[in-house]
DNA sequence: AGTTTGACTGGAG
DNA sequence: CCTCCAGCCAAAC
């Protein structure tokens, strides 16, 4: 159950910034978050990482996303980055989007005017 | 143990 | 609109 992100590197992180329990509370954070964006919204990872308390670890929500076994039962498809692009390598992540009526601008990026949502918006 | 690599971000061209 | 770069930080080499 407990992801690979932590298993296989524990001892990392009592030598850097995040301490394990941190860790896993951030890791929780970010999937928690994620499992409430709504159909059709999106969310940026920098907005996760700061809601989860850790505004320099954007690239750690990508990160847990993509390594945490059974985030792929979440809608981690509504993520992506600060300027509505999706992620590098997934092909099916602007499919995911357009089949939920996200819109796209002519640049491929996510109008982030229409559907960015905030964990504030509830 | 040093370097490179990312599902990142902000700012500068 | 794009690319490039510095700063960021865990993971992979």
């Amino acid at each position: 159950m407990m992801s690979q992100w932590l298993s296989t590197r524990n001892m990392n992180y009592y030598n850097s910034t995040m301490t394990l329990e941190q860790a896993r509370k951030f890791r929780d954070d970010v999937l928690l978050i994620v499992s409430k964006i709504p159909r059709g919204k999106v969310i940026t990872y920098g907005i996760i990482a700061a809601w989860a308390g850790w505004p320099d670890h954007a690239r750690m929500v990508g990160h847990t996303l993509r390594y945490t076994p059974g985030a792929d039962l979440l809608p981690c498809h509504r993520v992506v980055n600060k300027d509505g692009r999706t992620a590098p390598g997934w092909l099916q992540h602007r499919l995911l989007l357009q089949d939920e009526g996200v819109r796209f601008k002519p640049n491929g990026n996510v109008d982030m005017s229409l559907h960015l949502w905030t964990p504030e918006q509830g």
